[in-house]
Parts: structure tokens; C-alpha cells; sequence
DNA sequence: TCATTTTTGTTAAACGTTTAATTGAATTAT
DNA sequence: ATAATTCAATTAAACGTTTAACAAAAATGA
């Protein structure tokens, strides 16, 4: 079996050194006389030669490699794709890195595992963290000392760079849409409020919004659990067979506002007719769904995008240490369909 | 800025070679005295070590890396995980590879570089290939010879493991239930029709059962592009303004349904009343969509499992070049549920 | 007791690159 | 004609591991 060509062998066979090889492997062709140039791209050529990403990692303490995060619930069990929010994301992020010649590793991060062991072990030249984590998390991610854009969180730290929404305003926006509608017995169904987290400030925008019409905020109405389409149908059943009285749901995620449509309806609510329901995210399926969601649009692909390129930024600068942290803010608009009715 | 801990700040630390604190990281811990296991295990807990697995890939020549390789289409600019099929089988091989210490490179595959680079590039232990792809693709696949497993093809070759289904039969079953619910004019809404892909031998299928009907293929029924939401989009409206004959079409993926659906609703037909749909995949939308999708049921999370699995097994076996290949095919079910009207 | 085997440890080469330092030749300046 | 500079190429160390080969000490067997 022929073993692959290495540096050695292309230099070998161009009849030269090796670290002329490098240099025009490394466009520093000026080092490296027009003849020679010609001749290593023959050798190359000829050789099939592929250059190994680990030696050239070991020496020059630089990848190629991305690490994108994804956040898992508690059972640790939940697939971290589940949410299209994050297929689209990833989709994104990994077209603009794979332009710019980095590859990505793609993990969920478990309770036990910390992240940082991938970091250093795979030399990461940066990552994207989406979501939010323990606050242990954050601090093992500061040791690592390579460029970080968290997605999704409210981590202000001058280690990393983010790029986000206005959760408060959104959260602000979905409530006050229900209730400009009419309602005021709104529930809200959410994954687990953390401190720092997208979920935290969307619940004080869906308080603020209800404060400034003066309806008294009822702890009842909120259901705390997971962003999962499993609890929103959990939540969307409790609701219609506890709470009688509500006539409208603010669902923080889009994934999560389906299951709580479907929940309904099989305990007999038909959405928008008996109760309304509002999503967040407006992922691909919002519209494609019966009836259209109504929800908060992101740019789901533009935030992907621009945490790529943000990220970019960061690894390619001469000194990633310095480069000053940005933030970056997506708008947000309500894209009205068809589950709010007005009352 | 502190630097990462080396193994030779381990040694040092420890008092010890670097052979020694090798030993005991790769668990030949037989090598070694008790005593001086125990004060190797404080040396790296006090420093923080973390294996840097470039070099260790190097002289092992083993990165515990596997690449997980989806197609894009024609444009290039498809997501890769545009498809919720391709999130649910991606989330669970990453876990189950993650399980067993793999971390997972994630990579669309363009048109212009080769897979062969990021094999060869990254020393791969492994990769899993969804899709099809051009014939000299699979030549250079060959050309790496790591153990390899695709999921979704027909490629016949002792160099690759396969996990699938059998999609002919599929196709069959798809079409056959609509002929026994008495439809006869039955569109096809598939994705390119390539040699030795999925959609050739549902498309086969398809026309088998049409033919033990003494039913007519019509090639002007098939409706052959892209497997995206948007062509099924597309396919319906054609559909409906321009086949007005036509009282069910088989998709063969249940993204494709669910825009065949809807374009068919923005002509005014209406499912399952007007037209009947079945789709193929059973993706967890299927089940949350109204009305809710009539298909042919594949485990998709089983599928990603078993595809990891048997990546686990060849590439942890003594000589993997020796490993035979093995097939999987994982069973297939019709669910019935809303989309298709007995004519 | 001494030869043998086992245990525990070390040394050093190897993996495939990059790059600073060096060298010698060719060119330019004086 | 010679000194100074530029150009083109090479040498060799370094990156962080693993592991074969070796060595010394301890345990075992006769």
C-alpha cells in the first residue's frame, strides 16, 4: 500500500530542500526562485501531495480548526440538532469557515467533559459557543486564551465577543403584540430561565410589557422546563386543561410554540380560534407550519454569518489578544401570521 | 500568559520521564510502579494537563477524528442541514461518537476542492459519507483508505461499509398504498435522479408497482430536481395549474411534501381533499405538520447510530483494512395518517 | 550463591511540518 | 577590482507526543 507523500518526498523529487517546498506550500514564493516554484508544483502535482494539518498545527501552534458548541439539556439525551434554529446556524457558520479554509468540529458539550479538553487537545484556533452554560464553563473558557464568540448569551467579558439579539426588547415585542390584541391572561412557555441567558431576558421583556398595561404579573402563568417541541406539548395540554382562563401563549422558541399548538389541540383548544399563540425565532418551519406562526423574526442565517465573520476577524488579526471584543446585534421585527386573533 | 502544560512539564513535575507519564496516559499503566502512577495522576491535576492530540496524531498517526461529510447541491449554496433529516442523523452519530472519545468534523462537500483534502489534511480515523456524489468522488475515497461508511448509497465496492434501506422496495410501498387506495395518476416529486442513489431506486419502486397495476408511467409525472422545501414548493404549484388530472403525488423526501403541500394549497387544491400526498423519511415534522403527513417511515436516529456503530467497529478492530464490509438495512414502515383520501 | 526473569525506569528516534540562521553565489555599488 | 548587498537555497532545531530499545534493580528459581 503506497504510504502518502510527504514534504519529503515532494522535495525529494523536485530536488530540492524541504524548506523550500514549505515556503511555496506557504506563499512565500519570493523566497524561492520562479524555476524552483515551477518545479515544486510539478512535484506536488505529480505526488498528489496534501499537506498535514497536524504537523503544521504543531509547529505553527494554529489548526484550522473551528469548534462550534452546542448546548444539551439536563438528560444530557436531547440531539443537539433537534432545533432547526441551530441546524441553520450551523449551516451558516460552517459555508463561511469552510470559504476561509478552517474546518469545524461540531460537539455537544456534556455535564462531565468540560469544554476546555477539546479546546487544547485539537489546538482550536477559535469557537463559537451557542447558548448558555454554568458559570464554571465561562471561566475554564477564559483559560484557553483563543478567540470566542458566544451566541445567545449575556456574558459580558472582555475574553469574548458576541453576537445576539435584544431578548428583553423581543420578549417585549411578543407580549405587547398579545396584548395590543386584546389579551391579558398571557402564559408563557420557556426552557429553563438561567441567569444570562436569551430565555432570562425575554421573560423580563414579556413582565415589562405586561407592567406597562398594568396586568398583574402571575407566576402561574409561566412554564419553566425545556426548549424542546416534547415540553411545549406538555405545556400546551396543562394549559388547556388547567387554565381556562388564559387566551394567549408567548412561546420563547418557535420549535417550542408548535408543540404547544399541537398540545393544545388535543386537549381540544383549536389555536387561533379558542387561544392565540405567539413564537420567537421564526425558523423555516414557522411558515410552513398550519396554521403560520406568528412570531418574532431573527435572522437566523445572518447571525450564523456574522459570528463566523466576526470570528474571522478575531483568528486573522495580527494579534487576537488585542483586537477589542464587538458585539453584534440582529434586528428583530413580528412577522404576523395566523395564530393571534384579537379578542 | 501562561503556556499549556506539556507532557514534559508533567514528567518534570512528577519527577519522571516522559515515557513514564506516556505510559500511564495511554493506559499501559502496567508499565509503571503504583507509587509512580499515583504521583504522575497529581502531576497532571496540578498542572492542568491536556493531551495536544496533533502530536499525538502524528506519531500515531491516528487523530480520533472523523469527518462527516454531507452533499450540497448544484448551486452550492443549499444548507447542509436544511433538511431535518440530515440534523437528526448528524446529532446522533456526533453523540455516539463523542461517547467513544471522537470528535466530529462536520463538512459540506463543493465542487471544487476534493474529500480526498480534508481526509488526508486532518488524518482522518474514519468518515461517514451521506449522499450521493460524482462517480470519481468514491475513486478518490478509495485512494485514502480509511474505513468509511456511507449512508444512502448504492455503491457497491469492498472499500465501503453501508448503512441503508431498501429504497426500491420503499418506493414501492409509497406508491403501491396509493394505488390501493385507488389512485392512478400519481405525480413523482424527488430530488436529481442519479445512478446508484436513493432516489433512482424509489423511482424504481415507484414504477414497479405502477406496472403490476397495469398502470401507465407517465414520464411527464415526474417531477425531478432538488430535494429542498422550496422545488417541492415549485413541483406542487405545477402540479396543480398544469395537472389537473393528477390525484396523488409520492415525494421522495418529506421536506419535498411538506412544499409540495403547500404549493398545491397556493393553487387552491387542498390535501387530502383535492389531492392526496405521501411523503418518504418520517422526519419529526411530518407528525407536527397539518395535516399531519401520510409516509413511509425510516429510523432516522437509528440509522445515524448504526452508521457510527459500525464506523466504531471497523475503525477499533485490530486491522481494519481487513474488516469486511458489512450492509445494514434498516426496516421500513408505511404511517398513515392524514394526507392521503381513499378516491 | 548465582543465573534468570521480571519490574521499573530512561533514552532517543520518529512522526511531518515550519522557520530562524546560515551559506554561497550573483549582483550592484564604489 | 573589491566591498557590500541581494538573492536563492540549505541546514537543523523545534513543536508535543509515542514507543522501541536499552539498562539497572529487584525478585525468583536452582
Amino acid at each position: 500500500m503506497k504510504k502518502k507523500a510527504t514534504i519529503k518526498d515532494v522535495a525529494k523529487y523536485a530536488g530540492v530542500s524541504t524548506a523550500a517546498v514549505s515556503y511555496v506550500l506557504n506563499g512565500k514564493e519570493s523566497r524561492v526562485s520562479p524555476d524552483t516554484v515551477k518545479k515544486i508544483h510539478e512535484a506536488i502535482h505529480a505526488l498528489h501531495y496534501i499537506p498535514n494539518y497536524s504537523a503544521r498545527s504543531l509547529v505553527k501552534n494554529a489548526s484550522k480548526l473551528v469548534g462550534v458548541i452546542i448546548p444539551q439539556t439536563e438528560d444530557n439525551r436531547q440531539l443537539i440538532l433537534e432545533n432547526p434554529f441551530y441546524s441553520e446556524m450551523v449551516s451558516n457558520i460552517e459555508l463561511k469557515l469552510r470559504e476561509h479554509g478552517y474546518h469545524l468540529i461540531l460537539s455537544g458539550v456534556d455535564k462531565g467533559s468540560s469544554y476546555l479538553d477539546i479546546s487544547v487537545q485539537r489546538n482550536l484556533d477559535g469557537a463559537i459557543i451557542m447558548g448558555i452554560y454554568p458559570e464554571q464553563f465561562y471561566e475554564e473558557l477564559k483559560q484557553v486564551k483563543i478567540p470566542i464568540v458566544l451566541i445567545d448569551s449575556y456574558i459580558h467579558d472582555n475574553a469574548f465577543s458576541r453576537v445576539g439579539i435584544d431578548d428583553e426588547h423581543g420578549g417585549y415585542l411578543a407580549a405587547n403584540y398579545l396584548i395590543e390584541k386584546g389579551h391579558r391572561n398571557i402564559a408563557l412557555v420557556t426552557g429553563t430561565i438561567r441567569k444570562d441567558g436569551v430565555v432570562e431576558k425575554r421573560f423580563l421583556g414579556y413582565k415589562r410589557a405586561l407592567r406597562e398595561a398594568n396586568i398583574f404579573y402571575n407566576p402561574d402563568y409561566v412554564f419553566e422546563q425545556s426548549v424542546s417541541y416534547a415540553y411545549g406539548y406538555e405545556a400546551g395540554k396543562a394549559i388547556a386543561d388547567r387554565c381556562p382562563e388564559i387566551t394567549a401563549v408567548f412561546a420563547t422558541a418557535d420549535l417550542v410554540a408548535l408543540g404547544v399548538i399541537r398540545g393544545l389541540k388535543e386537549s381540544g383548544k383549536e389555536v387561533p380560534e379558542d387561544i392565540s399563540v405567539i413564537g420567537f425565532d421564526d425558523i423555516f418551519l414557522a411558515s410552513m407550519f398550519v396554521p403560520q406562526l406568528t412570531t418574532v423574526r431573527q435572522h437566523i442565517a445572518r447571525k450564523g454569518q456574522m459570528a463566523a465573520e466576526l470570528l474571522l476577524e478575531i483568528m486573522e488579526s495580527e494579534s487576537p489578544e488585542q483586537v477589542t471584543r464587538r458585539e453584534e446585534s440582529i434586528p428583530l421585527t413580528i412577522i404576523e401570521r395566523q395564530t393571534v386573533k384579537p379578542l
